[in-house]
DNA sequence: TTATATTTGCAACCAAGTTGCAATAAGTGG
DNA sequence: CCACTTATTGCAACTTGGTTGCAAATATAA
């Protein structure tokens, strides 16, 4: 379901992408909130803002949940799909604006590719 | 650490693997184990045999943890690292023998590609 | 066959994520 | 500004995948 009303819990949520482009994992959005939310609330907000095409999910490195900015999608469609990169060092992930091609497989109807990209950071790179 | 008995239990799960080239989520191994061991056994005996070089695991769509027999590795290093494919139909899981060049990343270091493309398997496609 | 160290079972635990339902609070219309 | 309707939230309980500590079992070397 689709946001219909504009509440606080919303509105706090939405800040912390609204100030940064960083992608956040549902545990450190849940952590954040604590005061002020129930992580029940964080997960149905952060489920619905993917539903509009306001945010984007991905899987990190151990299979945790990413929430970050969409640019240009809708509740019609997530149109901007891209790799990640998580940082071994720091763990800090981000999203890659590069295109990767979708290999083709005999046989096989490829729909979507998942990519993400494992090393270090710009800060943890020696 | 690595096995250095030759148990029941290991000769068993290992036997899945050697008979099929498919690739297993740990959720099945349970299941098709849960008559002649305990789940952890299980766990403890997928974890040896990855430190071993004789597995590698990988996460599904939904962040499940997978597993396929390695080729060629060693408890050295892992050597063959591919994508897999995730059917959007059935669940079937396959590793696929086709490179994928590590993208560049500007300032990072880039250690490691996963990829896992997602769709319709042989089976599945119309 | 016995001794020893590895492996296993078990029960309890942990973390991420979900569900049902009652309470709360946006938004609407008067 | 007030009442009403219904979306949203809090809460507690639950589910699932995975881990841990420790005592019991068992593979192997002597
Ligand atoms: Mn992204
Ligand atoms: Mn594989
Ligand atoms: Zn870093
Ligand atoms: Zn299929």
């Amino acid at each position: 379901m689709v946001s219909s009303r504009q509440t606080q819990s919303i509105r706090l949520v939405w800040e912390v992408f609204d100030r940064s482009d960083n992608a956040f994992s549902v545990v450190e959005l849940v952590q954040m909130h604590k005061d002020s939310m129930n992580k029940t609330t964080v997960y149905r907000i952060l489920d619905r803002f993917e539903k509009e095409g306001k945010l984007h999910t991905f899987l990190g490195k151990n299979g945790l949940k990413w929430y970050a900015k969409c640019n240009n999608c809708s509740s019609k469609q997530h149109i901007d799909i891209h790799p990640h990169f998580q940082c071994n060092e720091c763990g800090k992930v981000e999203c890659l604006s590069i295109d990767v091609k979708i290999p083709k497989v005999a046989k096989h109807h490829i729909e979507q590719a998942n990519m993400l990209l494992l090393g270090q950071c710009d800060e943890c790179v020696v």
